[in-house]
RNA sequence: CGGGGUGUGGCGCAGUGGCUAGCGCGCCGCGUUCGGGACGCGGAGGUCGGAGGUUCAAGUCCUCUCACCCCGACCA
């Protein structure tokens, strides 16, 4: 993509009404605008950053036999009725409308009820168990105090998975395959070393749940984490019940803020036998099926890793989820750099790497400060100067390593990059 | 929802009740520049968040209200 074509502009400033680093540099380098608290719209390098991320989901999901479907935003009174989470007082996250008939409507926070009820059409048997659905969706949650940029906000793109299963076992199996597929996609997204599964409050469905906790001190979290044990227990649990549970000694845990980036639950028959779903085993008994759900918050996880990947220049990508590998700064109009550059950008563009071409006519300090403010992982610079020495200069965002390299060696580099 | 803070061109900001509301960035035109956000000249762009009030006179004072940020409460 080339720069004089991108509408999204870079900033000198940052915005003054955003406090927190993720909406600060995301807003600055151009990768989201804010169009209320807690409500931002994806500039184009936002999009594809977020859908990067989105996809490592969705692999992970899919890798566990996990089926993506789409859900509506749009939910009805009565479904939410039969489960009793329809009231206000029960569940106060509701954005709630009408239609023009006058019935009642909300928009969809979760989606425990809906899927529930759209299964009881296609399950009936033992053989159509277990089912694991999926879907990388908006949620809409009227939280009283939007914050932190993109991490607590009103409207959220969120993963939620949710497993039916014939019995126990088969759920606590699955269970467990999902909390392995969660630590993969938290490896894969450069956090794996300091994201924890941790042991939660199950809120209404159960006693207990799990979170996925990554450090962070713009974390809204408390937990205690054993580090050895590669475990965290939230404040909100922290007893010695649980760690006896947990078979934890006191001593070994360390007290640390956190960013709950995960949540994973056991229903039980919560919603299935709310809403009527049930199968017929072998012998032609009907039963119970159990349930568990699996959220990922995809928006807040860009803006923790933003948080994360960045320092006093601005974004520090990850190369999985850069908006592109390289970015081409053409310092220089001069006829020979241009052709240089144009047939780097093309030939890199051909090879199907992802790469931003810098064309803009302007100065070389401009274009080396947003490349850093962008956060791709690696600057080519393409200038008299390499033009005259016949090497292109490469520059590693995170280490600021910078070397000289022949067409040959950078395509080379190029390619170690993308089969990674 | 309680407490605190902030609202002035696209962005960042200044502005003692008193002239036609300024500055920097950005933007448009011309020229000189060209490896770390250059410079000269010319130009466009404003319901001072909104409503009401006080006053000869309000961006500035008062009341109400809306929005945004932070702390707290909340986060199934």
């Amino acid at each position: 993509m080339r720069l004089t074509n991108l509408f999204s502009k870079t900033s000198k400033t940052s915005p003054s009404d955003e406090t927190s680093r993720n909406a600060r540099l995301l807003i600055q380098a151009g990768y989201i605008h804010k169009e209320m608290a807690g409500v931002y719209d994806y500039l184009p390098l936002g999009k594809i950053v977020i859908d990067k991320i989105a996809n490592i989901v969705r692999e992970e999901m899919n890798a566990i036999g996990g089926q993506e479907i789409g859900m509506s935003a749009l939910q009805g009174k009565e479904l939410w009725e039969k489960s009793g989470r329809w009231d206000d007082k029960v569940v106060d996250a509701w954005f709630k409308s009408k239609l023009a008939n006058g019935s009642e409507v909300g928009l969809g926070w979760s989606h425990e009820e809906p899927i529930t009820n759209m299964l009881i059409s296609y399950i009936q048997s033992y053989k159509d168990l277990p089912v694991y659905v999926y879907q990388i969706q908006t949620k809409f949650r009227n939280e009283l105090r939007a914050k932190s940029g993109l991490m607590r906000g009103r409207e959220l793109l969120m993963k939620d998975m949710y497993s039916f299963s014939k019995d126990k076992d088969e759920h606590e199996k699955f269970y467990e395959t999902a909390t392995n597929a969660y630590l993969k996609v938290y490896k894969r997204l450069g956090v794996g070393d300091i994201t924890y599964k941790t042991f939660a409050s199950g809120g209404i469905f159960t006693k207990y749940s799990h979170e996925f906790q990554t450090l962070s001190e713009v974390g809204e979290d408390t937990i205690y984490v054993d580090k050895a044990k590669k475990l965290g227990i939230n404040k909100e649990v922290f007893n010695d019940e649980v760690l006896a549970h947990l078979g934890v000694n006191k001593e070994h845990l360390k007290k640390e803020r956190a960013v709950e980036v995960g949540n994973i639950f056991t229903l039980g028959s919560r919603y299935s036998d709310a809403l009527g779903l049930r199968y017929t085993d072998k012998d032609g008994a009907s039963r119970q099926i159990l349930m568990g759900c699996y959220g990922i918050g995809i928006s807040r996880l860009m803006g923790l890793l933003a948080e994360h990947f960045a320092d006093d220049k601005g974004l520090v990508w990850p190369i999985n989820i850069a908006p592109a590998i390289i970015i081409i700064a053409r310092l220089g109009e001069e006829n020979e750099t241009t052709k240089l550059a144009d047939e780097m950008y093309n030939h890199l563009t051909m090879m199907g790497v992802s790469v931003i071409y810098d064309d803009r006519d302007v100065r070389a300090g401009q274009k080396l400060t947003d490349s850093e403010l962008l956060g791709i992982p690696y600057t080519v610079v393409v200038s008299e100067k390499t033009v005259k020495n016949k090497k292109f200069e490469v520059r590693n965002r995170k280490n600021s390593d910078t070397k000289n390299m022949s067409k040959d060696e950078l395509l080379k580099m190029v390619a170690s990059l993308t089969t990674n």
